[in-house]
DNA sequence: ATCCGACGATAACAATTGTTAAGATGTGAA
DNA sequence: TTCACATCTTAACAATTGTTATCGTCGGAT
């Protein structure tokens, strides 16, 4: 949805050409970090291809809590919001394609089109939504079915990623979600 | 701080006979419920005095998730704004004293009084960051962490909750709390 | 005053999950 | 190829937390 909409903007006859020049296309291959914690986030990121995920330390403790797929746009956004040191870690999780648009490019466009600031609203929304599904995930229902829910609501995940960062995700050890994939 | 818009739009010179009647004061007994899980939520609540907590069922299980306190506004906003079934219930915890605003009060309000309409979107956002941060606590802390960060951060939920709903916000057993509190 | 229900503590046991360690497999780089 | 590394599985054991049950206290209602 995104993805289309950037996509309608660089054909903007209009504007083409003055536009076009504020994304910048990249390929970065896995465990590539695109921003550190305690940075402050400059771009946001426009998934084409691989996926990504947002992450932070504790304790030494790598812990996932959001992964990302093509069409979908990412970035921490509190930290690009409000030019403050992000308290995540974004990296790639498979070789990935991305569209880069810096905050100043996001900027000019946000004037020139209002659905731009409005997706990135439903961005933030969105990852609201999903604090407060983990959220409610972690009180209802046990690791078993949580993991039960996400190969229902979210195969791909299950598919495309390593079992590990599926474990942080879950709120368990890897150790025990082998453990719960095995003893069905 | 929602408490004092309140008293200052009552006070309005103009409107003050014409606004005051939309607000309906009332007094609670304890345990007393204001919203039931299905229902559709008519009603913002301004708590003068008391607390309240938002709780839904879980297979039978009573988990809470927020408590409110004095000076400030509740309400299941899902529901409120969208005119949908309620998947939470509201209940006083103490005897409380509560000033009502019907939807249709908030309207009209609303259309007077900017700030109502703000406020209502900042209670929205508070909720999601409450979200966020149960979610995080539980991910980076254990139960005991998770305790020794509500006594230092909302001194008052120890002081005047029963610790059975102290509990399972915390998510955890009454008999898990008792044992932390006093194994220290 | 007495009864009842809400609240909290504790014990014994069960179940779940984490920890540590070892090994199997596969992939990419030197 | 060979080595290093990432990934996943399994096992044995430890630690945490839940379950069930019992008991004591307190306060309000009759």
């Amino acid at each position: 949805m995104y993805q289309d909409l950037i996509e309608r903007l660089k054909q903007d006859p209009v504007n083409r050409d003055k536009f076009k020049k504020l994304f910048r296309e990249t390929e970065v291959p896995t465990k590539k970090t695109l921003l550190c914690e305690g940075d402050i986030s400059n771009n946001i990121y426009f998934i084409k291809k691989g996926c990504l995920r947002l992450w932070f330390n504790n304790d030494g403790k790598d812990i996932t809590f959001q992964f990302f797929f093509e069409n979908n746009a990412v970035s921490s956004i509190e930290s690009f919001l409000e030019e403050k040191p992000s308290q995540f870690n974004l990296e790639s999780i498979e070789p990935s394609k991305l569209v880069v648009l810096s905050r100043a490019g996001f900027e000019i466009l946000g004037n020139h089109y209002p659905e731009l600031k409005e997706g990135f609203f439903k961005l933030m929304l969105n990852r609201m939504n999903n604090y407060a599904n983990l959220f409610l995930s972690r009180i209802k229902d046990n690791p078993r079915k949580r993991y039960d829910e996400l190969v229902k609501t979210h195969p791909e995940i299950i598919r495309r990623i390593p079992q590990h960062y599926i474990a942080s995700y879950l709120g368990i050890t890897p150790i025990s979600l082998s453990r719960i994939r095995n003893k069905k």
